[in-house]
DNA sequence: GTTTCATGTAACTTTTATTGTTACACATAA
DNA sequence: TTATGTGTAACAATAAAAGTTACATGAAAC
């Protein structure tokens, strides 16, 4: 795994949790589809429990489950409930900040990045996990546009 | 220093570049300015250069020089001249695109990301290197929008 | 109730990307 | 020809992310 994999685990244990609707998915059984470790997953699922985007629970049969429809789950409530910026911050050494250039360019790349951060969750908001799930079981292809 | 930090770094070696017209300044000048090694401004630059966006030269008196007015250089400039994507790329493990789910999912993945990259490029566009030196030298703010 | 199976989490290790550093070849002006 | 700069390779240090181990806790089934 190589690096920030956090959204294409969530997404993809998603794309499991709806293709078997009902179903309790332990976080054993999806590390085994996503190919990695069961603390991993509850780590990342745990942070979309938190958002009201799956439920957990506990002891036999238990696992995960999708609180509400995959049409009405979009891609920016996961990447927003993951807590990420998919932007990278540029940040600049604390000793660096005395100089006015310095703030400067961090000022103008912070007020920049902001912006940017919205204009791709509007853009996210418009993708539905169950299109992703379409275009996963089917040959369809989910537009962007 | 943190992480992806060469965007900054070039952007605050270039508002001295343009601050000091004329005069070459040495990759150590330069390297004591920006709180960091020669070698690095060095790598840095060296990528302007090749995009052309400054020049160099070896010697005495030698060392690095806008190659033409901070009007004419945008931050997009400096952006494709590093190479770099603002934006994670969520790369799956070579051993999971097996699963259909998976190259489903890094599929929507990429070519949202393709498009963000594409938008975010077309926004950078509008901000000079000017700007941001007037912003850093005066007390005025660079307009994003 | 107790056994079993699952989540919840803390602590630690491993891995990978980035940056920093050292060293030295090469070019150029004085 | 010497001083001063870039160009670059090789390596070390650092920091972020993911993987792993271990164990406490909670809930169903018997």
């Amino acid at each position: 795994m190589k690096r920030s994999s956090r959204l294409s685990i969530a997404l993809h244990a998603l794309v499991h949790l709806h293709a078997q609707p009902g179903k309790q998915l332990s976080s054993a059984a999806l590390a085994t589809c996503l190919m990695t470790n069961p603390v991993v997953v509850r780590r990342i699922l745990g942070e979309l429990r938190e958002a009201g985007i799956v439920d957990s629970s506990k002891g036999p049969n238990g696992g995960w489950t999708l609180s509400r429809a995959a049409t009405e789950i979009t891609l920016r409530d996961v990447y927003s409930a993951l807590g990420e910026r998919m932007l990278v911050r540029t940040e600049s050494d604390p000793g660096d900040v005395t100089c006015a250039i310095v703030r400067s360019v961090d000022r103008v790349m912070h007020d920049f990045l902001d912006d940017a951060e919205a204009l791709l969750a509007a853009r996210l908001q418009r993708v539905r996990l169950s299109d992703l799930a379409t275009d996963a079981l089917h040959a369809g292809f989910p537009r962007l546009d």
